[in-house]
RNA sequence: GCCAGAGUGGCGGAAUGGCAGACGCGCUGGACUCAAAAUCCAGUGUCCGCAAGGACGUGUGGGUUCGAGUCCCACCUCUGGUACCA
């Protein structure tokens, strides 16, 4: 570090006068952390160790949004903080690097995609560094580095390698699967199949969602109403041979574990809410005549509820198997296996035709007309009812989901929605089985306290947790018109009738989740390979044995392609790829590569175990360091990524786990959503053929579009400015035309609105510290909130005071302000010294970073005011403000007189004598209100507060006449007076 | 529809059940200046009042409490998520 030298762009005429200047500081100290690798972590933890992550990004080509540096702020706070205590920090930062968005700017710009993704992993590295967080840049990493992916390859054939037992509840090695007899004894071939069929990753006929535009299929979870996620490109289903990850193995214990995380309910709450898991039963109604159902039922009895359903049965599976009695219906789902044996010959033409119909029909049309509208076709044949033991009908409609539970229904329209729906649609009938319990819901006002009523709510509510509408009660109640259970309360009948199902043989209690397997592949060209090869004939003809690569086979690499886009067919660019590539010898026989690629979310499913030993190429993360420093104490992202990216990351964590390759269940354990920023406010006026609407008068029509409440003519919106405007009652008005309401909200920063704030341009005007703490003084992290220029200049004035503060601005030298003393600090300022540090050491540790902001504040304001300002205060003040403006702070540090980063410099601590004071404040109220104020010793006690407030004249004056009735002191914080 | 979160000055926001509005922006006044900018100092919830002081005030209505922005019940509005999962 050399001594500090003049910078011509600050005066370049008259005398120097040492102003704060960003840009001069910020890239200064940048290049000192660089060079000195300030913050380069060592390889094991050398004291208590601190993992923090953040999310990291998809270096898109727009650049940094500000919206990033939220969270990367709030991250290196906590990192700067826990360093200065003496914590072993491991931060790293990477790149999510494969995926669409490139490959599609990589065709646009006819760019391979490996290059435009390298210029923006540069162009964000270079925004990040500008910003100075303290990540350990030596550990960098992009998912699209080989020698990343090789690794994102290898715990593919891990879980290729891997199959659930369900008795141990856990992943196990494919080789130890128990093989039956059976399958044995029909050769190596059906033993093969027999594994394949039951590995965590395996290929599978799937109905897919095939998107024509992006030429890929989707996992569910890209799909957004019937359009994909990325583009908004309408979606087909159809069955494709596709890669799919059985995560449903895991759903058990990916709900179960969420239990110990440190997480917020929300985010638990969604992640439980997406796995769906319901309880219920599954149960067979018969398939054939009246007759024939009495010799079944008998058989049953004996041979118990088989495994598999036969053709002879419908299996259905309910969560409400009380309704049994009041099904008068069946639903299979279009795609049913048994639908053409159930359909009778008169009907087979428009059960076909409305299967067809369905087959086509995307899932955007599927919801797009009237989703309450039910369609279906009548199959001719029908099903006997266990409990009644008469036949109901069976139809086909698409509100039933193939994929969902058996694909089809026992249909109960008194008391479900959907069903009351298809059976007024269709004239069904419709038997009520369950009564609602009448709620005594008394007059609220009546009760005896607040606590019973919470109870009785609570109560209320676990019994009745459905609604009624119009002939549908979908609630808990009591059993009628069932049989021998009438009179039985809805829970009870659940339970006694699937233990009796399940004694008759006839069903047996069922676990369902919504959570599907994971569609794994996808059919483009930039993203990691499948190290799967496809066994080939003499003929070139696969025979449908596959092997994975073996582990020092890997990586795959990606071949070069001329021509990698998409043609809308779902054979993937790799089947391009030369046959140098594609086609492998391997022990005498001839192999043909798998030519789908893995979907973005691969390789981010892992990122944070690499992070721990990037460089290793023996093995994907070294267990002695894993163990050191898993698991992740703080994650932050965006909660656009609670379910998908947690969901998956902790599903290969989970097998790694059970493969013994991690030493922990889960990766995760603190996590933190930040807020979205939006753009700054807006003001929008509403017009009609040139004149002023109100908002008060609109409204939206059929369309959305939105319409004058009088006229109804479609109105256009005007952006007002700030000055126009002004607030009357509770909404905005034009300030010269108080009758006319304007919206006063601020939108999501979008190119289109052209919103975007560019963290380059903040930057360069008021400097990353400046950046940096408008950021975090915003609001709270996990809050969202709008943007505002003249806030971020606000900040910076704070900074500029800070720097006031102690440089003496209007020297001939960068020198400390004589005021800046080598002095002792008055008990005064120790005292706001100490509090401050007491405060912002909380607020740092609470993430309560504005808070923390605030406080350091009041002490500048405080210090600003003081002649002298001591030193030590000064030095202290500064490791204060470090982690929040590093850059201000180094400097500060330097002019102080130290010669090294203050990066480690020990935090201060608090001298919790020095905070206390002699003397408080304490309020006097009279019936709880404040009536005055005294002055008395901190330890004042409570006879002495009661003697002095009642001696002071105010509250002797305010007592005339009075009694008092009670009185309530807390010592220290205040005298209530109740008096009648 | 359902689920989650949020409603506090002109604005962003603070407040272990104990003095609502910390801190910042904006605004007003003052000092400095020939003047302006910058800076520093003071004030700034609304209403009544010359003032002292008083009344009202945290989306709405109720409740619990000596005391409620905070706890309970009902409702309204906004934001985000989700969508026939039987």
């Amino acid at each position: 570090m050399g001594s500090i030298t003049t910078s011509a762009n600050q005066q370049s005429i008259g005398s120097f006068m040492p102003r704060y200047n960003p840009a001069e500081i910020e890239p200064k100290w940048q290049q000192y952390w660089e060079t000195e690798r300030t913050f380069r972590t060592p390889d094991m933890p050398q004291a208590e160790k601190l993992y923090v992550l953040d999310m990291f990004p998809y270096p898109s080509g727009s650049g940094l949004h500000v919206g990033h540096p939220e969270g990367y702020t709030a991250t290196d706070i906590v990192c700067r903080f826990a360093r200065m205590r003496g914590k072993t920090v491991l931060h790293p930062m990477g790149f999510d690097a494969f995926g669409l968005p490139a490959e599609e700017h990589a065709i646009k710009t006819n760019t391979p995609p490996r290059v435009s993704t390298e210029q923006n992993i540069a162009e964000f590295t270079r925004q990040l560094k500008m910003l100075g967080f303290s990540y350990d840049w030596e550990r960098a990493l992009a998912t699209t580095d080989v020698g990343y992916f090789r690794w994102t390859q290898w715990i593919f054939t891990v879980l290729f390698d891997t199959w659930y037992d369900p008795e141990q509840q856990r992943g196990r090695a494919i080789a130890e699967l128990p093989i039956p007899d059976d399958v044995t004894a029909q050769g190596a071939k059906a033993v093969a199949d027999y594994r394949d069929a039951r590995r965590l990753a395996y290929q599978d006929d799937a109905l897919v969602n095939w998107c024509p535009a992006l030429g890929t299929v989707l996992a569910n979870e890209e799909v957004i109403d019937g359009k994909s996620e990325r583009g908004d490109h309408p979606v087909q289903r159809m069955p494709l041979r596709q890669w799919m990850l059985r995560i449903t193995a895991y759903a058990e214990r990916l709900i179960g574990d969420l239990d110990g995380l440190d997480w917020s309910p929300g985010i638990k709450k969604l992640q439980c809410d997406w796995i769906g898991r319901s309880t219920g039963a599954e149960v067979d109604f018969f398939l054939g005549s009246t007759d024939e159902y009495l010799k079944w039922s008998a058989e049953r009895v004996d041979i118990g509820f088989p495994t598999d359903a036969g053709s002879d049965v419908l299996r259905v599976y309910t969560t409400r198997p009380d309704t049994l009695y009041g099904a008068t219906y069946m639903v299979v789902a279009p795609e049913h296996p048994l639908i053409e044996q159930l359909t009778v010959a008169g009907q087979r033409e428009a059960v076909e035709k409305y299967r067809q119909a369905a087959s086509f029909k995307s899932d955007r049309e599927r919801t797009e007309d009237d989703a309450k509208k039910k369609t279906g076709v009548f199959t001719g044949s029908s099903a006997i009812n266990p409990v009644s033991g008469k036949p109901i009908p069976i139809w086909v409609a698409d509100y039933v989901l193939a994929s969902y539970g058996t694909g089809a229904i026992m249909a109960v329209p008194a008391h479900d929605e959907r069903d009351y729906e298809f059976a007024v649609q269709f004239d069904l009938p419709i038997i009520t089985v369950v009564e609602p319990i009448a709620e005594p819901r008394t007059q609220l006002g009546t009760e005896p306290s607040g606590s019973s009523g919470k109870d009785k709510s609570a109560t209320a509510s676990e019994h009745a947790p459905g609604e009624t509408t119009g002939q549908c009660f979908s609630g808990y109640g009591t059993a009628i018109n069932s049989g021998q259970y009438d009179g039985t309360p809805t829970a009870q009948f659940k339970t006694l009738i699937t233990e009796s199902l399940a004694t008759q043989g006839l069903g047996r209690e069922a676990v369902n989740y919504k959570l599907r397997d994971w569609l794994f592949s996808r059919q483009r060209f930039w993203g990691e390979p499948f190290p799967i090869l496809h066994e080939l004939d003499r003929t070139g003809k696969a025979t449908g044995a596959i092997r994975a690569v073996a582990a020092e086979d890997l990586p795959v690499n990606l071949p070069h392609l001329e021509d990698y886009k998409p043609h809308g067919r779902p054979e993937p660019p790799l089947g391009k790829a030369p046959d140098e590539w594609l086609y492998v010898e391997l022990d005498g026989k001839r192999y043909r590569r798998e030519t789908n690629t893995m979907p973005q979310w691969a390789g981010s499913c892992w990122y944070y175990l690499r992070f721990i030993d990037p460089h290793n190429d023996t093995v994907f993360c070294d267990p002695i360091k894993e163990k050191a420093w898993m698991p992740v104490d703080l994650y932050v992202g965006g909660a656009e990524h609670a379910v998908l990216h947690l969901l998956y990351a902790r599903f290969w964590h989970k097998v790694l786990f059970d493969r013994g390759h991690v030493s922990m269940p889960e990766p995760f354990q603190k996590l933190v959503n930040q807020g979205m920023i939006l753009g700054e406010v807006e003001y929008t006026g509403y017009q009609s053929a040139g004149k002023w609407v109100s908002t008060s008068n609109l409204r939206k029509d059929e369309d959305g579009q939105l319409i004058t409440v009088d006229t109804r003519q479609p109105v256009e919106s005007v952006v007002v400015d700030e000055a126009d405007v002004t607030k009357k009652g509770d909404s905005f008005v034009l300030a010269n035309d108080p009758s006319i309401r304007v919206d006063s909200r601020a939108h999501k920063m979008s190119k289109s609105r052209g919103n975007v704030v560019n963290p380059d341009q903040v930057v360069k005007e008021y400097g990353a510290d400046s950046l940096r703490l408008y950021e975090m003084f915003m609001g709270p992290l996990e809050a969202t909130k709008p943007w505002s220029m003249a806030g971020v200049n606000g900040v910076r004035n704070f900074l500029d005071r800070v720097w006031r503060l102690m440089v003496d601005y209007q020297a001939e030298h960068f020198e400390l302000l004589p005021a800046v003393q080598d002095v002792a600090p008055t008990a005064e300022q120790n005292q706001v010294l100490h509090r401050t540090i007491a405060a912002v050491t909380h607020d740092i540790e609470m993430m309560s970073f504005n808070t923390a902001i605030a406080r350091m504040m009041e002490f500048v304001n405080f210090f600003t005011k003081a002649e002298v300002r001591p030193k030590s205060a000064m030095a202290d003040f500064v490791l204060l403000l470090a982690p929040f403006a590093p850059h201000l702070a180094e400097e500060l540090w330097q002019l102080l007189g130290n010669s090294h980063s203050l990066a480690y410099q020990a935090w201060p601590v608090v001298d919790e004598a020095a905070t206390k004071s002699a003397e408080v404040e304490v309020p006097i109220q009279i019936n709880g209100k404040l009536r005055g104020r005294m002055v008395v010793p901190a330890d004042c006690s409570k006879e002495n507060l009661e003697k002095l407030a009642l001696a002071d004249p105010r509250t002797q004056e305010l007592l005339e006449g009075k009694q008092i009735v009670k009185t309530i002191i807390v010592p220290g914080r205040l005298v209530n007076l109740v008096v009648k």
